[in-house]
DNA sequence: GAGTCGTGGGA
DNA sequence: TTCCCAAGACT
């Protein structure tokens, strides 16, 4: 058995597997087709901690809605929120809106790294990343995947997210930065840690630098990088009333925009999302009370419950327990007001909110059907890991699907 | 440094 | 189902 002992990392022979291995294979993505700098910074706050597949249908979307710098700067930022709806991470939504309005305000993009790091939203990673790609500035990008391929080409031990082996790891991919090509090696890397240097089951038999790694090497692959332990997940209960009335032959919901609540933690999560009237859920029957209050002088007339509608998000897995109420009477307390069932899916909607709204029109927007999604009877259908028990009266809304065993 | 962010894909 | 974690930044 004869031990091979790896070379140390070349840069310039890295450089050329990795390159010629990113000319040849890379995918064809839209925000590669651009060095728009306003272009490659929306992609890049998108793919903050979002993979590419996931990001790319918003990209596509949004660039169509805001194309430049100037039109998302003079859009409303709910127009904005209700672009990126469903992909998360809200935050990063309002800070592209203020970095377009920063942009505009000093006339032109920036052209130093500093001034696209001083950016809303923009930190390390993402102003290496545009300034590189966009700009041809040499700064070397580190991020997840960069991150896992350096810990194993090198066989790094250690947490990579803390000091010293994160300081280590900015200066190892600084060196290994091909000055000429920057963009394309800072693309290059996340390409092989997205493709092919993958978190489980790495592909090293068709890896381009497979030669180069140490990891495998000494088959430490699998168990590279040593990323420090999740937190533990958290269980939360929630009620929620869907109340409907019909006005001028239209299905109405009650809805209202997030504000900051007040309490501690709370103040800024998806503050300009819409949301239905929610609670914690605790005693048996605490959602019609809750429905009540958000009407002035109304009564409602109990339609039935659906869920539990299941969602995890982060480290928390929520139930929804919603239950379906037809308004008789009366007016909206503020902030809460009645949005057309038809138009909501518009407004600026969490994925729990859009999940819950395409089963209410599944349940409620009878005499519409928008979008029946091929005529399916589940009026849950199609909306993920949703539940129906359609207990209602009228329609009855079936066993629904029943996710899982 | 540690907690927060409220999405989805894939094994 | 459950778990990991992904082109992170901010406070």
């Amino acid at each position: 058995m004869k031990k091979e002992n790896p070379p140390e990392i070349s840069a310039p022979v890295l450089r050329r597997r990795l390159l010629d291995w990113y000319d040849r294979s890379k995918r064809d993505l839209p925000w590669r087709r651009t060095r728009d700098p306003y272009a490659i910074l929306v992609s890049e706050l998108m793919l903050q901690q979002t993979q590419v597949k996931t990001a790319l249908p918003y990209y596509e979307k949004f660039m169509g809605l805001f194309p430049d710098a100037a039109a998302l700067a003079r859009a409303p930022l709910e127009r904005v929120f209700a672009a990126w709806a469903g992909l998360g991470y809200y935050r990063r939504a309002r800070f592209l809106h203020e970095a377009a309005r920063a942009v505009e305000a000093a006339g032109s993009f920036p052209r130093s790294l500093e001034g696209i790091r001083d950016l809303p939203g923009v930190g390390e990673y993402t102003a290496a990343a545009v300034g590189s790609i966009a700009l041809g500035l040499r700064a070397a990008v580190v991020d997840g995947n960069v991150i896992r391929v350096l810990c194993r080409l090198a066989a790094l031990r250690g947490d990579p997210t803390r000091a010293p082996l994160k300081d280590r790891i900015r200066g190892l991919a600084g060196g290994l930065l091909d000055p000429s090509r920057p963009g394309d090696f800072n693309q290059a890397m996340m390409e092989l840690g997205a493709t092919v240097c993958s978190p489980a089951a790495p592909a090293c038999l068709i890896c381009p630098v497979r030669g180069l790694c140490r990891a495998r090497a000494g088959g430490s692959q699998d168990t590279l990088p040593e990323l420090p332990a999740r937190r533990e997940s958290v269980a939360v209960e929630k009620s929620v009333a869907l109340l409907t009335r019909l006005r001028a032959g239209r299905r109405q919901v009650l809805m209202a925009p997030r504000t900051g609540s007040g309490r501690a933690g709370d103040e800024g999560r998806m503050v300009g999302f819409w949301h239905f009237p929610e609670a914690p859920r605790r005693s048996p029957h605490p959602v019609a009370a809750l429905a009540l209050s958000c009407l002035k002088n109304g009564k409602v007339e109990d339609r039935g419950a659906f869920g539990p509608v299941r969602h995890t998000v982060l480290h928390f897995r929520i139930t929804l327990e919603a239950r379906w109420f037809e308004v008789q009477g009366g007016e909206a307390r503020a902030p809460w007001s009645f949005q057309d069932l038809e138009k909501a899916g518009g407004l600026p909607l969490a994925s729990a909110e859009k999940r819950l709204l395409k089963g209410l029109r599944g349940l409620a927007g009878g005499e519409a059907g928008p979008e029946s999604a091929g005529g399916s009877a589940d009026p849950l259908g199609g909306a993920g890991r949703a539940v129906a028990q359609g207990r209602g009266r009228g329609r009855g809304a079936g066993k629904g699907r029943r996710a899982g065993a």
